[in-house]
DNA sequence: CTGAAAGCGCTAACAT
DNA sequence: ATGTTAGCGCTTTCAG
């Protein structure tokens, strides 16, 4: 049985714990009861409403409280009542970019009362659609996802939701509803801009699994577009078919500099993370920075800032998306008017390794 | 498949939530209508009881698929059907720690087709029995906590629960009904013995914000039941109260450093980041690590390990912590026996820099 | 300001 | 193997 139900135990008044284990949860006909009015008036007391005296809202209060009634709000959502649930897609909890653009979310939702509800992707469209399937079917008050690259359809059941939808991490693509987060290819643009300005011309990259992360891909393109408006293009490249790490980026620029001896004197790397791992690398090797190799990343972490020499590094906005996402949702909730495309922007750092 | 997104009643404005009020989601008694057979075959055959036979299974999910049916689980739950919602409460997203335990729990609980409803105490008791009540009000198939300090309704919240309750981290107190975890004291003193063996005898420590973390705290003491146990006690202590990170180690360290400028041969930070801060301090000193200044941390964290050196620690199992705590839920909701204490343990990780 | 009636959409418990 | 009957516990009408 899923919910052992506790036998009586003789009770002590007062102590809240006690008082629930005699009896199946009350309900709102209990506290009625027990506070002499009816139901109706327990359920608007109990929520505040404004069309009750305070002094039945005390009675129902007290009466609630000595009951150890706790409100049920499957049943209130399914009367018609509003759902405090937010349905969260993300492909993935192991890179540090999601749990951050969580926080913002959950931020910001907690302070109106409300949970995400989560789902992780994997990275995977099927997947995807399944777990949308299966949040939509908790009729969540809205939804949030961080999308791969959505089924039809996914989009069908988003659209047809009515719900607020929310596509965040990208604002490369026209959203379904609404979308919040950043131009990736305007951030590749815009550090090939800087590190070319700063009289770098050999440059190379080192990335990770980007078949399945579609903005490091995006940000590789934007970096390519910059070499090419200054005549250049990529001297040397590693994928490697991993999700980012440390470990992974170390590896990475070990691989590079194995195959591009000598001319290389830049290597933008996906993100931070493998940065930093390429930082390691340099050390290890006693390669100098930027003396003899320049590196760059992206996401603007802690780790990077805290490196003896600061990371040069692209600052993602990540948990501020997760806040606006929130705020948006909100909003609509709210009935106010909401703007279909959220541009958090990015901000470059120009650290010391570059 | 058909969206019903046409079958909007009465729409008249513009306004989003108006449009939203009025669509109307087909419900089982549609589908047993199209389908020629009643509503609860239906809901068998939605939900692939056994007693079904497979040419009606096949009816009902044509009719379902051409009405873009969409389960209601509200509804489900509340006629008293199994919930696939697992409350989840933690004190914080920004500590690494949690995220790595919420991907391992959300990992298992996705197996089983659950989701964790999430919630962010920030390590406030009010807060975090508020969120109890408001999780518990879902009415979810059981919670997991990582805790800080419960009040006492809490824990009488979640004892009169009757759901699995799962309390994580910490297995040092006595659980309400079930915990899973690993011992921080252990992990102190075992890390203090490793260090007084590999000959350390000046030992100094560097932690973050303890009054919230009492994970670290009783890390800190297990460490110092090992040095007395060699007739040693710590000769150096820097607190901060601050969040952990790789900036405040190394802010730390220099603080260290500077009120005990030479007898120090050991740092014992409170976590890895704290440690890595701590060991960029050293680089950008030229101070050599450990020949000048050991350092220890706790984690195991990927980047310590992808150190120049890799970084001696304990390593901690997160994601095994968030893994086991699905896992005994699942098997208590299964209707199996379950352990009360699980013991994740720990590894200690003998690197390069103690 | 309070109440009575009428479901919300589904599933468990018995039918057949 | 399928159907019938009753709710689950609440909140929306609409009355008073």
């Amino acid at each position: 049985m899923i919910f052992p139900l506790s036998r009586a135990v003789e009770t002590r008044s007062g102590d809240p714990l006690q008082m629930q284990k005699n009896l199946r949860k009350p309900t709102l006909s209990e506290v009625a009861a027990l506070a002499g009015v009816s139901e109706i008036t327990v359920s608007r007391a109990l929520r505040g409403s404004s069309m009750v005296t305070a002094d039945t809202i005390r009675k129902v209060q007290v009466a609630a409280e000595s009951l150890g009634y706790l409100r049920n709000r499957l049943a209130g959502a399914l009367a018609g009542g509003p759902s405090n649930q937010v349905g969260v897609i993300l492909p993935s909890l192991s890179n540090i970019v999601f749990p951050d653009v969580l926080k913002g979310l959950e931020d910001r939702l907690e302070h109106a009362g409300f949970h995400p509800v989560l789902g992780i992707s994997n990275y995977d469209p099927e997947k995807e659609e399944h777990l949308i399937r299966n949040l939509l079917s908790w009729r969540p008050a809205g939804l949030v996802i961080a999308a791969t690259s959505m089924t039809a359809t996914s989009r069908g059941l988003l659209a047809a939701s009515g719900l607020p939808v929310v596509e965040i991490m990208d604002i490369d693509t026209p959203p379904i509803d609404m979308a919040v987060g950043m131009s990736h290819r305007a951030a590749g643009l815009d550090m090939a801009r800087h590190l070319i300005g700063r009289g770098y011309r050999h440059l190379a990259y080192v990335g990770h699994d980007i078949g399945r992360d579609n903005r490091a891909m995006a940000r590789l393109q934007g970096f390519r577009s910059g070499l090419q408006e200054a005549g250049l293009a990529l001297e040397g490249q590693v994928v490697l078919t991993e999700p980012s790490s440390v470990a992974l980026g170390r590896r990475g620029l070990a691989q590079l500099l194995q195959a591009n001896p000598k001319q290389v004197d830049l290597v933008y790397f996906s993100n931070d993370d493998m940065a930093v791992g390429g930082v390691f690398h340099c050390m290890a090797e006693g390669i100098s920075i930027p003396g003899q190799l320049a590196i760059a990343g992206f996401n603007g972490l802690d780790l990077g800032q805290s490196l003896p020499r600061r990371l040069t590094t692209t600052a993602s906005h990540r948990s501020r998306i997760g806040e606006m996402a929130a705020r948006v949702i909100l909003e609509r909730l709210n009935g106010q008017e909401t703007v279909h495309l959220t541009d958090v922007g990015f901000t470059l750092i120009a650290g010391e390794t570059a």
